[in-house]
DNA sequence: GGGCTATTTATACACTTGCACAACAAGCTC
DNA sequence: GAGCTTGTTGTGCAAGTGTATAAATAGCCC
Protein backbone atom coordinates (compact mmCIF):
# COMPACT_ATOMS: atom_id res chain seq x y z
CA UNK A 1 0.00 0.00 0.00
CA UNK A 2 2.35 2.82 -1.56
CA UNK A 3 -0.86 5.49 -1.23
CA UNK A 4 -2.55 5.23 1.91
CA UNK A 5 -3.74 8.13 4.07
CA UNK A 6 -0.68 9.56 3.13
CA UNK A 7 -0.37 10.18 -0.35
CA UNK A 8 3.24 11.03 -0.91
CA UNK A 9 5.72 10.58 2.08
CA UNK A 10 7.97 13.79 0.08
CA UNK A 11 5.91 16.46 0.94
CA UNK A 12 2.30 17.02 1.89
CA UNK A 13 1.38 18.27 -1.40
CA UNK A 14 0.66 21.90 0.55
CA UNK A 15 -2.71 23.28 0.67
CA UNK A 16 -3.75 26.42 -0.73
CA UNK A 17 -1.29 29.48 0.18
CA UNK A 18 -3.94 32.59 1.55
CA UNK A 19 -3.49 36.02 2.62
CA UNK A 20 -5.22 37.16 5.78
CA UNK A 21 -7.38 40.49 4.53
CA UNK A 22 -8.69 43.17 6.31
CA UNK A 23 -11.88 42.19 7.55
CA UNK A 24 -14.02 45.38 5.71
CA UNK A 25 -11.53 44.63 2.58
CA UNK A 26 -12.97 40.80 2.62
CA UNK A 27 -16.53 41.69 3.39
CA UNK A 28 -16.74 44.06 0.49
CA UNK A 29 -14.38 41.71 -1.75
CA UNK A 30 -17.32 39.07 -0.97
CA UNK A 31 -20.20 41.15 -1.61
CA UNK A 32 -19.35 42.54 -4.80
CA UNK A 33 -18.46 38.78 -5.72
CA UNK A 34 -22.03 38.04 -4.97
CA UNK A 35 -23.45 41.33 -7.37
CA UNK A 36 -21.02 39.81 -9.85
CA UNK A 37 -22.70 36.04 -9.86
CA UNK A 38 -25.98 37.52 -9.31
CA UNK A 39 -26.08 39.63 -11.83
CA UNK A 40 -24.10 36.48 -14.60
CA UNK A 41 -25.98 33.68 -13.17
CA UNK A 42 -29.33 34.82 -11.18
CA UNK A 43 -30.19 34.01 -7.79
CA UNK A 44 -29.86 30.74 -8.37
CA UNK A 45 -26.77 30.52 -10.06
CA UNK A 46 -24.81 32.71 -7.74
CA UNK A 47 -24.05 29.33 -5.19
CA UNK A 48 -21.45 30.05 -2.07
CA UNK A 49 -19.04 28.42 -4.04
CA UNK A 50 -19.41 30.19 -7.16
CA UNK A 51 -19.32 33.29 -5.21
CA UNK A 52 -16.04 32.02 -3.27
CA UNK A 53 -14.47 31.53 -6.19
CA UNK A 54 -15.18 34.78 -7.72
CA UNK A 55 -13.76 36.11 -4.45
CA UNK A 56 -10.60 34.17 -4.73
CA UNK A 57 -11.50 32.26 -1.57
CA UNK A 58 -13.05 29.11 -0.79
CA UNK A 59 -16.41 28.56 -0.02
CA UNK A 60 -15.99 28.01 3.94
CA UNK A 61 -14.77 31.52 4.51
CA UNK A 62 -18.13 33.07 3.78
CA UNK A 63 -19.55 31.45 6.49
CA UNK A 64 -16.77 33.61 8.92
CA UNK A 65 -17.90 36.71 7.86
CA UNK A 66 -21.67 36.08 7.00
CA UNK A 67 -24.26 34.31 9.13
CA UNK A 68 -25.72 32.58 6.20
CA UNK A 69 -26.16 33.21 2.51
CA UNK A 70 -29.43 34.87 3.29
CA UNK A 71 -27.38 37.59 5.23
CA UNK A 72 -24.61 37.91 2.54
CA UNK A 73 -27.43 38.85 -0.25
CA UNK A 74 -29.60 41.14 2.10
CA UNK A 75 -26.51 42.79 2.18
CA UNK A 76 -25.30 42.41 -0.97
CA UNK A 77 -28.92 44.27 -1.73
CA UNK A 78 -28.48 46.73 0.29
CA UNK A 79 -25.27 47.63 -1.19
CA UNK A 80 -26.49 48.02 -4.55
CA UNK A 81 -29.32 50.00 -3.56
CA UNK A 82 -26.97 52.53 -1.45
CA UNK A 83 -24.73 52.98 -4.86
CA UNK A 84 -27.94 53.34 -6.88
CA UNK A 85 -29.33 56.19 -4.77
CA UNK A 86 -26.06 57.85 -4.14
CA UNK A 87 -25.11 58.58 -7.99
CA UNK A 88 -28.70 59.74 -8.82
CA UNK A 89 -28.70 62.68 -5.92
CA UNK A 90 -24.80 63.40 -7.00
CA UNK A 91 -26.27 64.84 -10.09
CA UNK A 92 -27.97 67.11 -8.07
CA UNK A 93 -25.35 68.86 -5.80
CA UNK A 94 -24.63 71.48 -8.59
CA UNK A 95 -23.48 74.77 -7.55
CA UNK A 96 -23.93 78.13 -9.59
CA UNK A 97 -26.84 76.53 -11.64
CA UNK A 98 -30.44 77.38 -12.18
CA UNK A 99 -33.00 74.82 -10.95
CA UNK A 100 -34.01 73.72 -14.60
CA UNK A 101 -30.28 73.10 -14.84
CA UNK A 102 -30.29 71.34 -12.20
CA UNK A 103 -33.22 69.35 -13.00
CA UNK A 104 -31.44 68.76 -16.63
CA UNK A 105 -28.62 67.36 -15.46
CA UNK A 106 -30.25 65.63 -13.31
CA UNK A 107 -32.37 63.64 -15.90
CA UNK A 108 -29.30 63.76 -17.81
CA UNK A 109 -27.00 61.88 -15.38
CA UNK A 110 -29.66 59.25 -14.61
CA UNK A 111 -29.95 58.60 -18.23
CA UNK A 112 -26.21 57.85 -19.14
CA UNK A 113 -23.77 55.57 -18.17
CA UNK A 114 -23.13 54.37 -15.32
CA UNK A 115 -26.51 54.76 -14.19
CA UNK A 116 -27.90 52.69 -17.50
CA UNK A 117 -25.98 49.84 -17.25
CA UNK A 118 -27.07 46.49 -17.86
CA UNK A 119 -25.36 44.71 -15.11
CA UNK A 120 -27.07 47.33 -12.70
CA UNK A 121 -30.18 46.73 -14.24
CA UNK A 122 -29.83 42.57 -13.94
CA UNK A 123 -29.05 43.49 -10.87
CA UNK A 124 -32.22 45.64 -10.13
CA UNK A 125 -34.74 43.00 -11.73
CA UNK A 126 -33.57 40.20 -9.88
CA UNK A 127 -33.83 41.54 -6.71
CA UNK A 128 -36.82 43.37 -7.11
CA UNK A 129 -38.48 40.34 -8.44
CA UNK A 130 -38.69 39.31 -5.28
CA UNK A 131 -40.30 42.21 -3.47
CA UNK A 132 -43.58 40.89 -3.81
CA UNK A 133 -42.97 37.95 -1.76
CA UNK A 134 -40.07 39.53 0.85
CA UNK A 135 -41.18 42.58 3.17
CA UNK A 136 -37.51 43.60 3.75
CA UNK A 137 -36.82 44.01 -0.22
CA UNK A 138 -40.38 45.07 -0.76
CA UNK A 139 -39.65 47.89 2.67
CA UNK A 140 -35.87 48.72 0.82
CA UNK A 141 -37.08 49.45 -2.48
CA UNK A 142 -40.00 51.50 -1.08
CA UNK A 143 -37.11 53.37 1.43
CA UNK A 144 -35.47 54.02 -1.73
CA UNK A 145 -38.47 55.39 -4.55
CA UNK A 146 -39.72 57.99 -2.09
CA UNK A 147 -35.83 59.22 -1.20
CA UNK A 148 -35.35 59.43 -5.19
CA UNK A 149 -38.91 60.80 -5.55
CA UNK A 150 -38.48 63.52 -2.57
CA UNK A 151 -35.14 64.59 -4.15
CA UNK A 152 -36.96 65.27 -7.56
CA UNK A 153 -39.83 66.36 -5.91
CA UNK A 154 -37.48 69.32 -4.36
CA UNK A 155 -36.47 70.38 -7.66
CA UNK A 156 -39.69 70.46 -9.45
CA UNK A 157 -40.37 72.80 -6.33
CA UNK A 158 -37.78 74.78 -7.20
CA UNK A 159 -38.23 74.94 -10.89
CA UNK A 160 -41.50 76.10 -10.61
CA UNK A 161 -40.58 78.74 -8.19
CA UNK A 162 -38.12 80.44 -10.42
CA UNK A 163 -41.23 80.32 -13.24
CA UNK A 164 -43.10 82.02 -10.48
CA UNK A 165 -45.82 79.97 -10.54
CA UNK A 166 -47.19 77.99 -7.34
CA UNK A 167 -48.50 74.72 -7.63
CA UNK A 168 -50.09 73.11 -4.56
CA UNK A 169 -48.72 69.79 -2.77
CA UNK A 170 -51.17 67.78 -4.79
CA UNK A 171 -49.62 69.49 -7.78
CA UNK A 172 -46.29 68.88 -7.16
CA UNK A 173 -46.57 65.58 -5.94
CA UNK A 174 -47.83 64.23 -8.97
CA UNK A 175 -45.33 65.75 -11.01
CA UNK A 176 -42.96 63.90 -9.07
CA UNK A 177 -44.20 60.68 -9.92
CA UNK A 178 -44.75 61.79 -13.43
CA UNK A 179 -41.29 62.54 -13.61
CA UNK A 180 -39.71 59.84 -11.46
CA UNK A 181 -42.23 57.35 -14.29
CA UNK A 182 -40.40 58.97 -16.81
CA UNK A 183 -36.79 58.52 -15.97
CA UNK A 184 -36.92 54.87 -14.79
CA UNK A 185 -39.36 53.95 -18.11
CA UNK A 186 -36.55 55.57 -19.40
CA UNK A 187 -33.70 54.06 -18.08
CA UNK A 188 -35.06 50.67 -18.43
CA UNK A 189 -35.10 50.66 -22.41
CA UNK A 190 -31.56 52.26 -21.92
CA UNK A 191 -30.37 49.40 -20.20
CA UNK A 192 -32.33 46.63 -21.92
CA UNK A 193 -31.45 48.10 -25.56
CA UNK A 194 -29.19 50.62 -25.38
CA UNK A 195 -27.69 49.95 -28.87
CA UNK A 196 -31.46 51.43 -30.04
CA UNK A 197 -30.39 54.65 -29.34
CA UNK A 198 -27.74 56.92 -30.46
CA UNK A 199 -26.04 58.62 -27.41
CA UNK A 200 -27.41 60.86 -25.72
CA UNK A 201 -30.78 60.76 -27.41
CA UNK A 202 -32.58 59.00 -23.90
CA UNK A 203 -31.40 62.14 -22.50
CA UNK A 204 -32.74 64.71 -24.63
CA UNK A 205 -35.79 62.70 -24.42
CA UNK A 206 -36.19 62.75 -21.29
CA UNK A 207 -35.46 66.47 -20.65
CA UNK A 208 -37.77 67.08 -23.60
CA UNK A 209 -40.63 65.10 -21.87
CA UNK A 210 -40.28 66.31 -18.16
CA UNK A 211 -40.41 69.86 -18.95
CA UNK A 212 -43.49 69.08 -21.10
CA UNK A 213 -45.06 67.76 -17.92
CA UNK A 214 -44.16 70.80 -16.09
CA UNK A 215 -44.84 73.10 -18.70
CA UNK A 216 -42.18 74.78 -19.16
CA UNK A 217 -41.42 76.80 -22.88
CA UNK A 218 -38.98 75.32 -24.95
CA UNK A 219 -35.27 76.71 -24.75
CA UNK A 220 -34.56 78.41 -27.84
CA UNK A 221 -32.11 76.07 -29.97
CA UNK A 222 -29.87 79.13 -30.59
CA UNK A 223 -28.51 80.12 -27.05
CA UNK A 224 -24.81 80.01 -27.23
CA UNK B 1 -39.46 -7.81 12.21
CA UNK B 2 -42.90 -7.50 11.03
CA UNK B 3 -42.48 -4.32 8.66
CA UNK B 4 -39.88 -5.07 6.84
CA UNK B 5 -39.96 -4.53 2.62
CA UNK B 6 -43.85 -5.43 2.77
CA UNK B 7 -45.30 -2.57 5.19
CA UNK B 8 -48.86 -4.68 5.58
CA UNK B 9 -49.58 -7.99 4.12
CA UNK B 10 -52.81 -7.02 3.64
CA UNK B 11 -53.04 -4.72 0.35
CA UNK B 12 -50.70 -3.22 -1.78
CA UNK B 13 -51.02 0.57 -0.32
CA UNK B 14 -52.19 1.68 -3.47
CA UNK B 15 -50.63 3.73 -5.75
CA UNK B 16 -51.89 7.75 -5.78
CA UNK B 17 -55.08 7.60 -7.86
CA UNK B 18 -55.04 9.74 -11.30
CA UNK B 19 -56.74 11.33 -13.58
CA UNK B 20 -55.77 11.25 -17.62
CA UNK B 21 -56.30 14.90 -18.71
CA UNK B 22 -55.89 16.03 -22.34
CA UNK B 23 -52.39 17.28 -23.42
CA UNK B 24 -53.13 20.56 -23.40
CA UNK B 25 -54.95 20.97 -20.40
CA UNK B 26 -52.04 19.45 -18.89
CA UNK B 27 -49.21 21.59 -20.57
CA UNK B 28 -50.96 25.13 -19.68
CA UNK B 29 -51.49 23.88 -16.23
CA UNK B 30 -47.98 22.88 -15.75
CA UNK B 31 -47.17 26.26 -17.62
CA UNK B 32 -49.38 28.17 -14.90
CA UNK B 33 -48.08 26.08 -12.13
CA UNK B 34 -44.42 27.43 -12.84
CA UNK B 35 -45.41 30.69 -13.72
CA UNK B 36 -47.06 30.51 -9.64
CA UNK B 37 -44.30 28.87 -8.29
CA UNK B 38 -41.79 31.22 -9.99
CA UNK B 39 -43.55 34.48 -8.73
CA UNK B 40 -43.75 33.01 -5.40
CA UNK B 41 -40.16 31.79 -4.61
CA UNK B 42 -38.45 33.08 -7.74
CA UNK B 43 -36.24 30.64 -10.44
CA UNK B 44 -34.30 29.06 -7.49
CA UNK B 45 -37.59 28.18 -5.74
CA UNK B 46 -39.20 26.77 -8.81
CA UNK B 47 -38.17 23.00 -8.86
CA UNK B 48 -39.64 20.59 -10.64
CA UNK B 49 -41.37 19.30 -7.74
CA UNK B 50 -42.80 22.45 -6.19
CA UNK B 51 -44.16 22.41 -9.84
CA UNK B 52 -45.59 19.90 -9.91
CA UNK B 53 -46.95 19.70 -6.56
CA UNK B 54 -48.98 23.09 -6.99
CA UNK B 55 -49.96 21.39 -10.70
CA UNK B 56 -51.43 18.65 -8.28
CA UNK B 57 -48.97 15.41 -10.22
CA UNK B 58 -45.70 14.41 -9.39
CA UNK B 59 -42.15 15.79 -10.69
CA UNK B 60 -41.91 12.85 -13.07
CA UNK B 61 -44.69 14.01 -15.49
CA UNK B 62 -43.14 16.89 -16.41
CA UNK B 63 -40.55 14.89 -18.13
CA UNK B 64 -43.22 13.53 -19.95
CA UNK B 65 -44.40 16.77 -21.93
CA UNK B 66 -41.52 18.81 -21.54
CA UNK B 67 -37.83 17.63 -23.17
CA UNK B 68 -36.24 19.54 -19.71
CA UNK B 69 -37.03 22.26 -17.03
CA UNK B 70 -35.50 25.03 -19.12
CA UNK B 71 -37.85 24.27 -22.22
CA UNK B 72 -40.50 24.53 -19.41
CA UNK B 73 -39.14 27.87 -17.85
CA UNK B 74 -38.91 29.05 -22.04
CA UNK B 75 -42.81 28.08 -22.54
CA UNK B 76 -43.68 29.59 -19.51
CA UNK B 77 -41.99 32.68 -19.88
CA UNK B 78 -43.46 33.14 -23.45
CA UNK B 79 -46.99 32.32 -22.18
CA UNK B 80 -46.56 35.21 -19.89
CA UNK B 81 -45.53 37.51 -22.54
CA UNK B 82 -47.82 36.80 -25.02
CA UNK B 83 -50.83 37.59 -21.84
CA UNK B 84 -49.03 40.68 -21.38
CA UNK B 85 -48.77 42.35 -25.28
CA UNK B 86 -52.27 40.85 -25.54
CA UNK B 87 -53.91 42.43 -22.78
CA UNK B 88 -52.13 45.62 -23.79
CA UNK B 89 -53.10 45.77 -27.43
CA UNK B 90 -56.96 44.99 -26.52
CA UNK B 91 -57.45 48.26 -24.86
CA UNK B 92 -56.97 49.81 -28.48
CA UNK B 93 -59.53 47.71 -30.36
CA UNK B 94 -62.07 50.60 -29.70
CA UNK B 95 -64.89 51.32 -32.31
CA UNK B 96 -66.25 54.54 -32.52
CA UNK B 97 -63.96 56.22 -30.37
CA UNK B 98 -61.69 59.71 -31.60
CA UNK B 99 -57.79 58.84 -31.66
CA UNK B 100 -57.45 61.19 -28.73
CA UNK B 101 -60.32 59.19 -26.21
CA UNK B 102 -58.22 56.04 -27.79
CA UNK B 103 -54.84 56.78 -26.29
CA UNK B 104 -56.13 58.24 -22.77
CA UNK B 105 -58.11 54.71 -22.76
CA UNK B 106 -54.82 52.91 -23.73
CA UNK B 107 -52.73 54.76 -20.94
CA UNK B 108 -55.84 53.75 -18.34
CA UNK B 109 -56.53 50.13 -19.27
CA UNK B 110 -52.33 50.15 -18.72
CA UNK B 111 -52.42 51.36 -15.48
CA UNK B 112 -55.21 49.34 -13.50
CA UNK B 113 -55.76 45.80 -13.39
CA UNK B 114 -54.99 43.31 -14.42
CA UNK B 115 -52.11 44.83 -15.78
CA UNK B 116 -51.28 46.25 -12.88
CA UNK B 117 -50.50 43.21 -10.56
CA UNK B 118 -48.05 42.81 -8.10
CA UNK B 119 -47.65 39.30 -9.36
CA UNK B 120 -47.27 39.39 -12.74
CA UNK B 121 -44.57 42.27 -12.03
CA UNK B 122 -42.62 39.83 -9.60
CA UNK B 123 -42.59 37.38 -13.21
CA UNK B 124 -41.57 40.38 -15.00
CA UNK B 125 -38.80 41.41 -13.59
CA UNK B 126 -37.66 37.73 -12.49
CA UNK B 127 -37.05 36.78 -15.87
CA UNK B 128 -35.96 40.23 -17.63
CA UNK B 129 -33.56 39.97 -14.81
CA UNK B 130 -31.77 36.82 -17.08
CA UNK B 131 -32.18 39.02 -20.11
CA UNK B 132 -28.44 40.21 -20.10
CA UNK B 133 -27.18 36.35 -19.82
CA UNK B 134 -29.99 35.07 -22.19
CA UNK B 135 -29.90 36.26 -25.68
CA UNK B 136 -33.19 34.83 -26.36
CA UNK B 137 -34.69 36.32 -23.09
CA UNK B 138 -33.49 39.66 -24.68
CA UNK B 139 -35.10 38.96 -28.17
CA UNK B 140 -37.98 37.82 -26.73
CA UNK B 141 -38.13 41.46 -24.63
CA UNK B 142 -36.54 43.29 -27.59
CA UNK B 143 -39.76 41.82 -30.15
CA UNK B 144 -42.45 42.54 -27.24
CA UNK B 145 -40.99 46.18 -26.29
CA UNK B 146 -41.17 46.92 -30.02
CA UNK B 147 -44.44 45.59 -30.42
CA UNK B 148 -45.76 47.90 -27.72
CA UNK B 149 -44.17 50.64 -29.26
CA UNK B 150 -45.33 50.75 -32.40
CA UNK B 151 -48.77 50.38 -31.32
CA UNK B 152 -48.39 53.60 -29.37
CA UNK B 153 -46.63 55.24 -32.35
CA UNK B 154 -49.55 54.47 -34.45
CA UNK B 155 -52.04 55.79 -31.97
CA UNK B 156 -49.67 59.02 -31.50
CA UNK B 157 -49.71 59.48 -34.92
CA UNK B 158 -53.41 59.62 -35.31
CA UNK B 159 -54.29 61.65 -32.30
CA UNK B 160 -51.48 64.18 -33.94
CA UNK B 161 -53.15 63.91 -37.32
CA UNK B 162 -56.48 64.54 -35.63
CA UNK B 163 -54.71 67.79 -34.46
CA UNK B 164 -53.77 68.94 -37.93
CA UNK B 165 -50.34 68.24 -37.00
CA UNK B 166 -47.65 66.79 -39.09
CA UNK B 167 -44.50 65.38 -37.10
CA UNK B 168 -41.97 63.59 -38.91
CA UNK B 169 -40.77 60.76 -38.42
CA UNK B 170 -38.27 61.43 -35.96
CA UNK B 171 -40.67 63.19 -33.83
CA UNK B 172 -43.26 60.01 -33.99
CA UNK B 173 -40.68 58.15 -32.52
CA UNK B 174 -39.72 60.24 -29.89
CA UNK B 175 -43.07 60.65 -28.88
CA UNK B 176 -43.59 56.67 -28.64
CA UNK B 177 -40.15 56.39 -26.93
CA UNK B 178 -41.53 58.93 -24.19
CA UNK B 179 -45.09 57.51 -24.13
CA UNK B 180 -43.65 54.04 -23.90
CA UNK B 181 -41.42 55.18 -20.79
CA UNK B 182 -44.18 57.20 -18.77
CA UNK B 183 -46.38 54.01 -19.09
CA UNK B 184 -43.77 51.79 -18.13
CA UNK B 185 -42.46 53.51 -14.99
CA UNK B 186 -45.91 54.36 -13.40
CA UNK B 187 -46.73 50.72 -14.07
CA UNK B 188 -44.02 49.60 -11.73
CA UNK B 189 -44.83 52.06 -9.28
CA UNK B 190 -48.39 51.37 -9.40
CA UNK B 191 -47.43 47.20 -9.20
CA UNK B 192 -44.90 47.55 -6.48
CA UNK B 193 -46.24 50.40 -4.15
CA UNK B 194 -49.96 50.16 -5.68
CA UNK B 195 -51.25 51.05 -2.40
CA UNK B 196 -49.58 54.28 -2.18
CA UNK B 197 -52.05 55.95 -5.07
CA UNK B 198 -55.90 56.33 -4.98
CA UNK B 199 -57.51 54.69 -7.50
CA UNK B 200 -57.73 55.85 -10.95
CA UNK B 201 -54.76 58.19 -9.67
CA UNK B 202 -51.85 56.65 -11.90
CA UNK B 203 -54.14 56.86 -14.79
CA UNK B 204 -54.98 60.47 -14.34
CA UNK B 205 -51.72 60.89 -13.99
CA UNK B 206 -50.64 59.14 -17.16
CA UNK B 207 -53.09 60.40 -19.06
CA UNK B 208 -52.05 64.19 -18.30
CA UNK B 209 -48.25 63.56 -18.68
CA UNK B 210 -48.58 61.75 -21.83
CA UNK B 211 -51.04 65.11 -23.16
CA UNK B 212 -48.36 67.09 -22.11
CA UNK B 213 -45.84 65.15 -24.18
CA UNK B 214 -47.71 65.40 -27.22
CA UNK B 215 -48.51 69.54 -26.72
CA UNK B 216 -52.53 68.55 -26.46
CA UNK B 217 -54.51 70.86 -24.79
CA UNK B 218 -55.74 70.29 -21.40
CA UNK B 219 -59.12 69.08 -21.86
CA UNK B 220 -61.98 70.78 -20.06
CA UNK B 221 -63.04 69.69 -16.91
CA UNK B 222 -66.71 70.03 -17.15
CA UNK B 223 -67.55 68.25 -20.12
CA UNK B 224 -70.03 65.39 -18.89
C1' DG C 1 -65.86 -6.97 -20.14
C1' DG C 2 -60.70 -7.85 -22.14
C1' DG C 3 -56.96 -6.13 -23.85
C1' DC C 4 -53.73 -2.05 -25.45
C1' DT C 5 -51.65 2.07 -25.17
C1' DA C 6 -49.64 5.80 -23.29
C1' DT C 7 -50.37 8.85 -19.31
C1' DT C 8 -48.95 8.87 -14.70
C1' DT C 9 -46.62 7.29 -10.57
C1' DA C 10 -42.74 5.90 -8.04
C1' DT C 11 -38.04 4.94 -7.31
C1' DA C 12 -33.18 5.36 -8.23
C1' DC C 13 -29.06 7.98 -9.22
C1' DA C 14 -25.43 11.22 -9.81
C1' DC C 15 -24.71 15.68 -8.69
C1' DT C 16 -25.01 20.22 -6.31
C1' DT C 17 -26.23 22.89 -2.49
C1' DG C 18 -25.66 25.28 2.18
C1' DC C 19 -23.71 24.40 6.33
C1' DA C 20 -20.58 22.31 10.17
C1' DC C 21 -16.16 21.43 11.83
C1' DA C 22 -11.43 20.12 12.36
C1' DA C 23 -6.89 21.11 10.73
C1' DC C 24 -3.72 24.50 9.38
C1' DA C 25 -0.82 28.60 8.73
C1' DA C 26 -0.33 33.91 8.38
C1' DG C 27 1.11 37.35 10.81
C1' DC C 28 1.01 39.86 15.10
C1' DT C 29 3.04 40.35 20.01
C1' DC C 30 6.57 39.63 22.96
C1' DG D 1 12.46 33.65 16.57
C1' DA D 2 8.61 31.35 19.81
C1' DG D 3 3.98 31.36 20.70
C1' DC D 4 -0.68 32.59 20.12
C1' DT D 5 -4.69 34.24 17.88
C1' DT D 6 -7.77 33.74 14.32
C1' DG D 7 -8.45 34.11 9.39
C1' DT D 8 -8.53 30.47 6.05
C1' DT D 9 -8.64 25.99 4.03
C1' DG D 10 -10.34 21.40 3.14
C1' DT D 11 -13.43 17.71 3.95
C1' DG D 12 -17.66 15.73 5.20
C1' DC D 13 -22.65 15.47 5.35
C1' DA D 14 -27.67 15.59 4.94
C1' DA D 15 -31.03 17.62 2.10
C1' DG D 16 -32.55 18.76 -2.33
C1' DT D 17 -31.79 19.07 -7.45
C1' DG D 18 -32.79 17.46 -12.47
C1' DT D 19 -32.94 13.48 -15.05
C1' DA D 20 -33.62 8.51 -16.25
C1' DT D 21 -36.41 4.54 -16.18
C1' DA D 22 -39.32 0.79 -14.62
C1' DA D 23 -43.78 -0.28 -12.91
C1' DA D 24 -48.77 0.57 -12.70
C1' DT D 25 -53.25 1.95 -14.08
C1' DA D 26 -56.88 4.92 -16.47
C1' DG D 27 -59.56 5.03 -20.22
C1' DC D 28 -60.40 3.96 -24.99
C1' DC D 29 -61.62 0.49 -28.85
C1' DC D 30 -63.67 -3.74 -29.98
Amino acid sequence: MPDAANPAPMNTPSRRRFRREGEERRRQDLIEATLDSVAEHGLQGATLRTIALRAGVTAGLIRHYFPGKEELLQEAYAALMGRMTEQAKAALVMEDASPRQRLAAFVTANLNVPIIDARVFSLWATFIGRAGADPSLARAHREGYLGFRNEVEAVVAEVLAAERREPDASQLRHHAIAINAIIDGLWIEGCLAGDMFSPGELAAIGIKTVEAELGLAPEREDNQ
